[in-house]
DNA sequence: ATATATTCCTAGTATCCTGATAGGAATTAA
DNA sequence: TTAATTCCTATCAGGATACTAGGAATATAT
């Protein structure tokens, strides 16, 4: 119940390393092997986090992957919402009425408030309290 | 993202609709119309809400389901794990060692905390919060 | 007794999601 | 020009999920 998905798991920990090089570039093979990625998988995982801003890129020879900003300044709700989209326990978190269930949907703010309460964790850890353990 | 199995709502909606019946029975059939579940689909619930002492049933003519304990004394996390097991964001939370990262897995404690977290908001409510919205 | 209403049990199944692979195009540095 | 890299698109296998089917066991009412 509530598992984490591969991918997301697979970005926090390509972010912990890029997190442990600060400046030097990693290139997507050597982050895979370093933590034990399957290489193609996570280019498509790296790609989402730079299309959110969370880590930068160059092509080309010597290119690869950088932090784009401080580990202290990167919620991990930040990469978990990145990779997977927004918590969502229950369809109608986001407008009443969007289940089945309708207008009539007792346990709306019962869900509604269990994603307040992982968001709140998530919002309070950053990736450098992930890196220090 | 986290997003509860179709199963487990059904289970809610089901227990919901349960404790508004008090001492009365239903049966299975009643329910599913009442909730709008697929009726086989949810006597595989019913059974595994019974198996975890949640609710008592009777079989033969005039049989049904009704609540076996006040909906008070049940939380809403006894409900959740009867219906799709511990929250467990990932595997190592049971056991150090047990993902792919051995002793040396990073956020390990992290998603420990997530999944304390999500424990103890699930434990704090009971049906009858849930039921009263 | 018999018919009827119910829970309970076991299989099966279509569809979707996830994790992964393959192949190459675009880009950059040496 | 070559080599190394990111970036893009397509494909695929396996498993999980949400369901359906069919009936066996059990209890009540008539």
């Amino acid at each position: 119940m509530f598992s984490v998905s591969a991918r997301t798991q697979y970005a926090i920990r390509a972010m912990t390393c890029l997190a442990t090089r600060r400046e030097r570039a990693a290139t997507a093979a050597e982050i895979a092997q370093a933590e034990n990625i399957p290489a193609k998988y996570l280019e498509g995982i790296l790609s989402r986090l730079k299309s959110f801003g969370l880590i930068d890129s160059e092509r080309g020879k010597n290119g690869g992957y950088r932090m784009a900003k401080d580990p202290s300044d990167i919620t991990m709700l930040e990469i978990v919402e990145a990779i997977d989209g927004r918590i969502k326990p229950v369809t109608c978190v986001d407008a009443i009425g969007a289940c089945s269930q309708g207008a009539a949907c007792h346990p709306r703010n019962f869900w509604i408030g269990l994603k307040s309460t992982i968001d709140a964790y998530l919002a309070e850890r950053t990736l450098k309290d992930v890196v220090q353990g």
